[in-house]
DNA sequence: TTTGTTTATTGTAATATTGCAATAATCAAA
DNA sequence: TTTGATTATTGCAATATTACAATAAACAAA
């Protein structure tokens, strides 16, 4: 075997898993602060700021896309990407929560 | 070619992107879900609470320590993991960092 | 239409992850 | 010391990820 058994688990831990397997690659973090660093979301120029070729860019960016992370809509010959405010404000409660938790229970 | 260029990025791009590979198996976020629902930090039973074999389950709680994510202290024949507070606070003010940039920038 | 610019896709090689059987290591209690 | 219980390690096969050259697609402007 091999695979992860994702069958196995819950769709909320299977979702949750992806939404961090989206974030485990430093290319997609330098992106992500990259998309907070500038003044707007009109930003064609994503390639020219990381260390790697056009292709590995822009698949970097569709699993950012695919995770939800990122919206990108068509602006002319350029895209511009925004990062989803909704689920950075979902995960920020999911750890808010642990948190939470943690108070009350850790040893 | 095909291995992470992580030397190409910042040393805590790279620390951010481990703890959240940590974090990308649906196993992984089963076992801490699991300890935050147990009333102690002494659980010697993890293994059977998962849907998968002994060996895999070490490897996971493995990665886990290694990602500073659990605690885990020899007590006789088990082991008693922990969650570690310190670095949920720490990804916490992550994000929320990040959605007070949003909150700001965002179109 | 042709040219230049930008982003996406395809194909492929290198590397990493996942899962588990087999086995080892550790330690408490008989 | 032997047994039983629990966790770790090793080795290997199956699968997934990463990176990029080559190429395609889309579109604005000359």
């Amino acid at each position: 075997m091999g695979a992860s058994k994702s069958a196995s688990f819950s769709d909320n831990q299977n979702e949750l898993a992806l939404f961090f397997k989206a974030l485990s690659h430093p290319a997609r973090i330098a992106i992500i602060e990259y998309l907070l660093s500038v003044e707007t979301c009109i930003c064609g120029d994503i390639v020219g700021v990381l260390p790697l070729a056009q292709p590995t860019v822009s698949q970097h960016l569709k699993e950012l896309k695919n995770a939800n992370i990122i919206k990108g809509t068509i602006d002319g010959t350029a895209i511009c990407y925004c990062i989803n405010e909704e689920i950075i404000q979902k995960i920020e409660d999911y750890f808010g929560l642990i948190s939470k938790k943690l108070k009350v229970k850790c040893c």
